[in-house]
DNA sequence: AAGAGCTACAACCGCTGCTTC
DNA sequence: TGAAGCAGCGGTTGTAGCTCT
């Protein structure tokens, strides 16, 4: 039995702390070989002594291609505010949104930049988006003095009370009960601005692809390509993006 | 220059839900 | 149908590096 404490100690024979380059390689030899899952066998057949867990996580949060190294762009941060506001806690649906970003990452962006300073209202997360898209696309701040809610509402200022956004969430929820008819409702209702902030590059690989470029789509929470006919925009039309 | 405090990030833990048998 | 195993998720912790005093 070789229970021990502290990392880089080993427990039922498992190794556990940092990764060395060279495990890093045999995981990333064995994933580009054999692909991901069977995390248990990928331990074993790899050569690795790590438990399948520790292998899928660092695959997932380090290794895996298309990871995103560096800060977040204010884009990022604004579509981590407004979903965390719209979802909460549910990092991995909100990293879905954010090709190249983790879970792991956004959670401890959220941690140290938010969570840190109190827990921060729906109110204020949804402020604060707000003033990051604003201050990204102002020509639309002359036009729309103040997004309303997600339903698009005018809400004065009393009614901007955390009980009445999470009221307009829960009702939000109960009409659009999956996420992808979430989303659909907050583009709808907002895509004009989506499109003012984030880039071409990153739009086109965010909302509407995502695991799907890799044909991965067997998640009921997976976002599919939405057929969704915006006529301010016509931004989707016949399976091709116009910008 | 050195120690304290802070920040960012990597990694682990425990739980939950799904799949397989 | 239920038990066991596994994958995934969210919460938490440890640590290295940076900044401040």
């Amino acid at each position: 039995m070789a229970t021990m404490i502290g990392w880089g100690m080993q427990e039922q024979g498992w190794k556990k702390g940092p990764w060395t380059p060279e495990e890093d390689k045999l995981l990333s030899e064995y994933v580009s070989l054999y692909g991901e899952g069977r995390w248990s066998s990928v331990a074993r057949s790899a050569g690795l002594n790590r438990s399948g867990k520790s292998c899928r996580l660092r695959w997932v949060n380090y290794l895996r291609p298309g990871l995103k190294r560096g800060q977040l762009t204010p884009q990022e941060e604004g579509i981590i505010i407004e979903l965390h506001a719209i979802w909460g806690n549910k990092w991995s649906t909100i990293a879905r949104y954010l090709p190249g970003r983790t879970d792991n990452e956004i959670k401890n962006y959220w941690r140290t930049h938010f969570k840190k300073k109190g827990k921060p209202s729906m109110k204020q997360d949804m402020e604060k988006a707000q003033t990051l898209k604003q201050n990204q696309a102002p020509k639309k701040q002359e036009q729309e003095p103040q997004e309303a809610s997600m339903k698009g509402e005018t809400i004065s200022d009393e009614d901007t009370s955390d009980d009445h956004m999470r009221s307009e969430v829960q009702e939000m929820m109960k009409e659009y009960p999956t996420l992808e008819d979430q989303c659909f409702s907050v583009m709808s209702q907002d895509v004009a601005s989506w499109l003012d902030t984030i880039r071409e590059d990153d739009f086109r690989f965010s909302l509407w692809d995502l695991d799907d470029r890799k044909g991965n789509m067997d998640h009921d929470h997976q976002p599919t390509v939405f057929s969704c006919g915006v006529d301010s925009n016509s931004f989707y039309n016949n399976g091709d993006f116009i910008f």
